[in-house]
DNA sequence: TTCCAGGGGTAGA
DNA sequence: TCTACCCATGGA
């Protein structure tokens, strides 16, 4: 096994274990994350077959420079285009591109941001692929938590490369490998469900060129565009489909689900009768664009609600 | 047993 | 655009 050691600079502020821990995906396999000593690892597939293993560690909020450092495990020493595509996907994952200084300024004439402008919070965890992060986003609606994390693992079990070590860890399943599964598969032994048929079509989509979820990423998508795309594709509504906006880091369109109107109404909106989901997004209005960011990380603690 | 979880597709209006 | 209805799964 060689060792490679990869650095680059994240746009500042950036906190390492916040940009982790921001939602819940450090907690979906196959990423790791340990708490205490701060450092996410994962197995990862190359474009050429080759199986890696990526331990990533960064700089704390209040470091004069930010940095971020993968300790990548490969079989063979990675060439230069293996060190680009990891460099790019390390990046990608802890979404070090995204400057969140416009939204600091805005942040710091309100109460209620001063945790997240300390601890530099805002960056949203992602999977290294599009097609990673929708399947899981997929896996997210209509369930709970817990079922979520069900039906990662048993996609992951049941058709996930092997990616050796002691622990008998696995890399989340390539378009691939999923389109190649039975629907029943999916349903039964992927716990999938209702959703196996749509997790199925979007990885044959992809595997046959019909669609190219990378073309998602490019700068020019308005947020209205770009959600009208995502709309089409089968098994994604407005909750995933917002959920994958802010994935994308477009953050001014608020998606208003069960869970947004628990936290907001309470805080906001005392002994108003009949709250609107358009109240609520006409009360985050001069926060555009960064509406997602104010609602997300408002202190919702600090006020004696839950998140 | 029944309900429901930070939904989504479809038919029908 | 809106509403009713159905869709698997598993924990409470």
């Amino acid at each position: 096994m060689q060792s490679t050691i990869l650095t680059s600079t994240p746009k500042s502020p950036f906190d390492f274990h916040s940009a982790a821990t921001g939602h819940g995906w450090y907690q979906l396999a196959p990423f790791r994350y340990d708490a205490e000593s701060r450092v996410l690892t994962w197995p990862q597939v190359l474009p050429g077959g080759e199986i890696i293993r990526i331990a990533l560690t960064g700089s704390q909020a209040h470091e004069r420079t930010p940095w971020l450092r993968a300790e990548v495990a490969s079989p063979q020493a990675l060439d230069q285009s293996g060190r680009d595509y990891v460099n790019a996907i390390v990046n990608w994952v802890m979404a070090t591109e995204i400057d969140l200084q416009p939204f600091y300024r805005r942040a710091a004439q309100v109460s209620g941001y001063e945790t997240a402008i300390d601890q530099a919070q805002g960056r949203f965890l992602r999977s290294p692929t599009l097609f990673e992060d929708f399947v899981k986003v997929i896996c997210t609606t209509n369930t709970t938590w817990a079922q979520t994390k069900g039906m990662v693992r048993a996609l992951i079990d049941g058709w996930g490369q092997e990616a050796g070590g002691d622990q008998g860890e696995r890399c989340f399943p390539t378009a691939g490998a999923l389109a190649g599964a039975s629907e029943e598969a999916l349903r039964q032994r992927g716990r999938l469900g209702y959703r196996a048929p749509y997790v199925l079509e979007l990885a044959r989509r992809i595997t046959s060129g019909d669609l190219d979820l990378d073309a998602f990423r490019l700068p020019d998508w308005t947020t209205i565009d770009l959600r009208r795309a995502l709309l089409k594709i089968k098994g994604i509504g407005p909750y995933a489909a917002a959920s994958l906006l802010t994935l994308l880091g477009h953050y001014d369109h608020l998606a208003v689900d069960s869970w947004t109107r628990k936290l907001v109404i309470p805080r906001f909106f005392t002994g108003q009768e009949q709250v609107s989901n358009a109240d609520i997004i006409a009360f985050y209005a001069d926060w555009h664009p960064y509406q997602q960011l104010a609602y997300w990380y408002y202190d919702w603690e600090g006020t004696g609600e839950t998140s």
